[in-house]
DNA sequence: ATGAAAGCGCTAACAA
DNA sequence: TTGTTAGCGCTTTCAT
């Protein structure tokens, strides 16, 4: 708000267009890079822009037009592979005329809901919705209202389309590295799903399933063994602090996400238990801190840039056909080895 | 923008005021919970609003007066003390009509100034600058068009309020805290701050300033030993190495912040030092990182969360009356005292 | 290829 | 206390 004294008018497009010597409509079509404007037009009107420090106001144009504006909701910013989605938003995004902005998800349906709306409040183009908590059927609402990619969610939607790590085959190599290695008490700690129809979409689910999967061809079936609590570090600590009660405890332990096997590592280090002596540790994300050196985690990358890039591209792509068919993308995942496996007899 | 076949019109606040069977402008009144609207109107309108579903739109609110929407930038969004800050800044937000958006600025001018801008085009009401590394006068620019409050960063601005860890306070505990245990060899990483101008703004360069004057007092002014880098872990690894190499090496290091600690701990383990009995080590931020049990930093914490909050209440301060004075709020930092420092002879 | 004019959904003077 | 009305800065028909 202008206060009278210091503020001062914005520059507007007809002041860009009484400069120039044309109608606001050219400007507006120089600006959009719209059919029907001449080079001299277009160079006419890019100079008096250059002069007058021109910038288009979001909001009066998201009243008839787009705002050029994306926006990406995260559900947590602790954990550091968000940051690597975002790296691959912000690559994707770079070169064109749309800008990103962020909100935190807060984890929980209703908080969500409200930051779903608010961004829609806010005219935005497009959503990247990363791992939302959200129902199928919000997120089909949140669709039709504006074009949406989701992150993280398997499952075919009609309204959005999704790009997701093969989380089931992510698990899948976690366990064939254990065996491999000759473990055979190999424990998950999963992040607890209580909703049944989400149980098919959510990629915590998705890779206890390629865990009982996995342990299952290896001939391990009767060493699944399941702790269900969070993915956060607590979670994690919890979840280890009950497998080491077991009365025969694991040799190995896959816990869902890197930010699990920080609290295992926590729980393990209180237990005087060492890694991988004592005990094997995956985690899955292969964010920062798995490359840490003092921990030096084996864990499963599942190219946290490329998911981001990939949502990006499927969202401007949506925004320029919103009636294209949905398109499901699944990113292949990768084991990276470290210093936390070791065979079971070593 | 609507596609024709699925997407609906939104619903507006005239079709509010046809619902209830009052003016929009009674619509707007309660909307805004401004002046000059009965009780009465009040429950008409409010009831319409919830049986239509109704949403303002904040592009249309923009063109006139508010959009409710604070902006707020970020420098990095791998350091985990800045989700600290954010949380601060939610709660300080809880409860009002205000949301937050981020944006991240990438440490470069250049980049930083278009993310400004951004948000000033978004008509945002409000924000908060975390860390910029803009110049005075760009900040002083930003805040003539918006109301503004810079974190992290020192000094008496004219045009927006500051919040700001006392970072030469901070310095001086764990300096104090170093030679307490009997260490001289005290060795410090900075991030290296190009701009003279800056230097007396920057909390990098004045944790700096703050570890050379605590030398002093400690009478160890002859051992003072900084190492230019920057706050990352490349940083880090980087400036242990250099540390590492010298003919008579540091027995403690003071990195200058918890991620240049990371980068420390990931040379020293690779040069096969242990931690403390080989070197201590102490960090600046008291990021969830630090806590984690195998690493146990010693470290600063700077209150992040009151950081944000206090940040958060000065902006709808500034936003309800712009023309009060200019505030600059430091907040008393805290050493905390982990398992990375150890007395020299220990 | 260009411009005039209507209108997007709100807020804020002003009138009643 | 309430309603009428004039824009805010753009985009978009529709003439020319």
């Amino acid at each position: 708000m202008p206060s009278g004294s210091t503020r001062t008018r914005r520059v507007t497009i007809s002041d860009v267009a009484k400069h120039a010597g044309v109608s606001t409509t050219a400007v507006s079509k120089v600006l959009r890079k719209a059919y029907g404007a001449s080079p001299d037009m277009h160079a006419k009107v890019r100079s008096a822009i250059d002069e007058l420090g021109y910038r288009p106001s979001a909001a009066a144009r998201g009243m008839r037009g787009q705002t050029y504006t994306i926006g990406v909701t995260l559900p947590d910013f602790r954990n550091p592979f968000f940051a690597d989605v975002l790296d691959g938003v912000t690559a994707a995004l770079a070169g064109t005329d749309y800008v990103q902005m962020l909100s935190r998800c807060c984890n929980d349906q209703v908080a969500e809901a409200h930051v779903h709306d608010a961004m829609i409040d806010r005219s935005m183009d497009g959503l990247i919705l990363v791992t939302p908590t959200g129902t199928r059927k919000h997120l089909e609402r949140i669709a039709r209202t504006v074009p949406t990619v989701v992150v993280g969610r398997h499952g075919t939607a009609t309204g959005y389309d999704t790009v997701a790590d093969d989380d089931f085959t992510g698990a899948g190599l976690v366990i064939d590295h254990l065996a491999a290695l000759g473990h055979t008490r190999i424990a998950h700690i999963e992040h607890l799903e209580p909703s049944p129809a989400r149980r098919k979409e959510m990629p915590n689910s998705i890779r206890a399933d390629g865990y009982r999967h996995a342990m299952r061809v290896q001939g391990l079936a009767e060493f699944i063994d399941i702790e269900s609590t969070s993915y956060s570090r607590e979670g994690g600590y919890l979840g280890a602090q009950r497998l080491l009660a077991r009365d025969l405890r694991p040799t190995a332990i896959f816990a869902g996400a890197d930010i699990v096997a920080m609290g295992v590592l926590d729980a393990l280090t209180e237990a005087g238990l060492s890694v991988p002596d004592d005990i094997s540790l995956v985690g899955y994300d292969n964010t920062v801190f798995a490359a840490f050196a003092p921990v030096s985690l084996t864990t499963v990358d599942q190219a946290g840039h490329r998911i981001g890039f990939e949502a990006a591209r499927l969202l401007l792509d949506r925004i320029a056909t919103p009636q294209r068919p949905t398109q499901q993308v699944k990113l292949a995942p990768a084991l990276v080895t470290r210093r936390t496996t070791a065979p079971i007899d070593g």
